[in-house]
DNA sequence: TTAAAATTGTGAAAAGTTGCACGATTGTCC
DNA sequence: GGACAATCGTGCAACTTTTCACAATTTTAA
């Protein structure tokens, strides 16, 4: 434990962890092997043990691994012990889909506030939250201790704006902006843009 | 070329696309190195050699790859001469922001028909489009030869959506709905769960 | 109580991916 | 025109990741 977990191996996590939640929740069985984990995730038994003995052992030969404990396990691990809140930056239609996203609530995260620069948009109430001036940004980021932030911008303010955030003491990000932002080391930069996935899969078309 | 291109060198290939798109707007260049690429995306410029070395000689030494020549190569590559069409499915908050995402219309990609089982949703205008009846899924499909279609409904429903989808003749799926699908061979899906993003980058906060 | 079945954790082998470093070529500048 | 700088494409080495396969342990069943 001593060497340092490859990222790939982290990746992997959050599945694991989404999958023996769905597990637990059907509720018909107490432990889960990691052949049936596989199975389901379409991963190797042996990788899914193997990424596992990288944090200690967790399963018990011939049972396989009890659910609600790797869990709890896992959990610890990515550090969703405690809920982690986020600020949302754009009130566009992506922004009103996230903050009205229910999936967040109960997978360790809390969109906590909402920032936009267009005047019109200011003030509107979005789900629980009310879009707050972009000039607020860094005050309510530092008074809210915030440390995640989810970018949902125009292209062409991105990397101004990621360095704000940035600047105000954010520490991951995650951005829906297609393009590469540059951010100092120690800060995590995970992106989604919908049309680079699809172009991965029409080359196999 | 006669050997089988790895998944991960076709991931990048959009990334690189993305980028010299970017740089020809810009319009101050006709030509960038391997290096500068890399400097803009994080990536080594070795790797970006070596990963188009496995489609062509597309570079010049002691200039660098044409961008205009690389987008126009790149864009064969992955199959993106023509414009594909996509059925959306789902017409919540995430399919309202999809329907209105402008990104698509200058990278390959349209959407062509949106379908909801909410008799409350179906008929609503969504951008250019109707929100249709979920039972008339597989005769649009069919009826417009579609192979790609984006996800974005609950939980519960989307595995025997997908199939339905499958079923109609669908070949790449992006799916939002935080869930691993099971498909058959020759099927392509691609996720996309910001739970599961974030999870992965709280592990080194 | 014993045999058979299930399943883990892991060392070693195999497969896959990245980085290095260099010959070859092109462009620039005196 | 010749020297220098820029840059590609690539063979090989280094590194990373996955798979295999098996001893060890636990459970099931007769």
């Amino acid at each position: 434990m001593a060497h340092e977990i490859p990222d790939i191996v982290i990746g992997r996590l959050p599945i694991y962890l989404r999958e023996l939640t769905r597990l637990a929740e059907d509720g018909d069985k107490v432990t889960a092997s990691s052949y049936e984990l596989g199975k389901r995730l379409g991963i190797s038994s042996a990788q899914i043990r193997k990424d596992l003995s990288h944090f200690g052992e967790f399963g018990k030969q011939g049972t396989g691994y009890h659910i609600g404990y790797l869990i709890e396990q896992l959990s610890e691990i990515l550090h969703l012990t405690y809920e982690w809140g986020i600020a949302l930056v754009g009130a566009g239609y992506l922004g009103h889909a996230l903050a009205h996203y229910a999936g967040f609530q109960h997978r360790g995260f809390r969109i906590l506030c909402v920032f936009d620069s267009d005047p019109t948009k200011i003030g509107e109430r979005m789900a629980e939250l009310t879009v707050q001036d972009i000039n607020e940004m860094e005050a309510t980021i530092q008074r809210l201790q915030i440390q995640l932030a989810i970018l949902a911008v125009p292209v062409n303010v991105a990397q101004a704006i990621t360095d704000r955030l940035v600047q105000a003491g954010v520490k991951a990000l995650l951005s829906y902006v297609p393009l590469h932002l540059n951010v100092p080391a120690g800060v995590e930069v995970s992106y989604s843009d919908p049309v680079v996935q699809l172009q991965r899969m029409t080359y196999y078309l």
